[in-house]
DNA sequence: GTGCATGCAAACGCTTTGCAACATG
DNA sequence: CATGTTGCAAAGCGTTTGCATGCAC
């Protein structure tokens, strides 16, 4: 494909990398798009729509800004069924997340009773250092609302 | 190294696959090996012992058998971080896994305040139909316990 | 005998890496 | 200027598929 001119969106990002890095049109045009995506998206979604949106950035370096975004904890990743990495932003604290299996849209969820069930399981079979993930599909209430389903 | 302490090249069929297959020499291996192991293997991992205790099969078929198995129920299969799949022998019912992240040794959860609290929260977002997937990781009481070490 | 099962090799999709050109601080 | 960064192409990885041979029923 002709990806000739750098239409360049003017990426205003708001806030930098926040990472210890160097930061360039790129890596600000990859924080900011991922910004604007309340879902869960993949490197190549990402990537895909920063190129449809005029901006030049190679997939390596949205692979590798995703990543560095995660290792920093600015970001979350989950993997799925296929092995594929989806990358969002979120706060840097403990939680999980309630996806929905439609459209995408995600809820953070953070629970102490939750926490503590965790820690109860894993002292109960004499485990130690114990993390747990969760994840819980679902459909939003929009994607669930019968009048706008197919009939 | 040989480590064959109880050398199963007997495919003991002592139940057929279970699935509404054809029973061959090299789906019984595949699930009378599966049943050796408490914890969960990758396809290639599952292969690789096999081979190794003679058993003539391809990495193909035990892929497709495990997938066949997971399919039926009769395995459960869970997507590690770098997208590899493993599996592992479990009964039927909706359960957790509580894995040790050393051995892989694995204990099955079921419990019921985990389920209410994950539709009591879907209900709280107004999502439907939503389904949870949990995983505790942590370290077994042997591979934690510094004198008990077995490896 | 008939059709599913097997397994080799090649294809796949996502991700990572080598390396030369480049831009940021 | 000196690094850290970029991005193309190619390699890597686990997994899947095409297809001819083979075996269970």
């Amino acid at each position: 494909m002709p990806a000739s001119s750098r239409a360049a969106s003017q990426v205003d990002a708001g806030e930098a990398v926040a990472i210890g890095q160097r930061s360039t049109r790129q890596r600000r045009a990859v924080v900011s798009a991922l910004d604007d995506i309340e879902a869960f998206v993949s490197a190549q979604q990402l990537h895909q729509r920063l190129v449809a949106d005029g901006t030049s950035v190679g997939l390596t370096t949205v692979y590798r800004t995703l990543q560095a975004l995660a290792d920093a904890g600015e970001a979350d990743s989950i993997v799925q069924e296929d092995g594929e990495v989806l990358y969002r932003r979120c706060s840097g604290d403990h939680h999980h997340h309630l996806v929905c299996r439609d459209c995408g849209v995600t809820i953070e969820v953070q629970d102490s009773d939750l926490e503590a069930w965790a820690r109860r399981i894993a002292r109960r079979h004499g485990y130690r250092d114990v993390t747990h993930s969760l994840e819980l599909r679902g459909l939003c209430p929009e994607c669930a609302t019968p009048s706008r389903r197919r009939s």
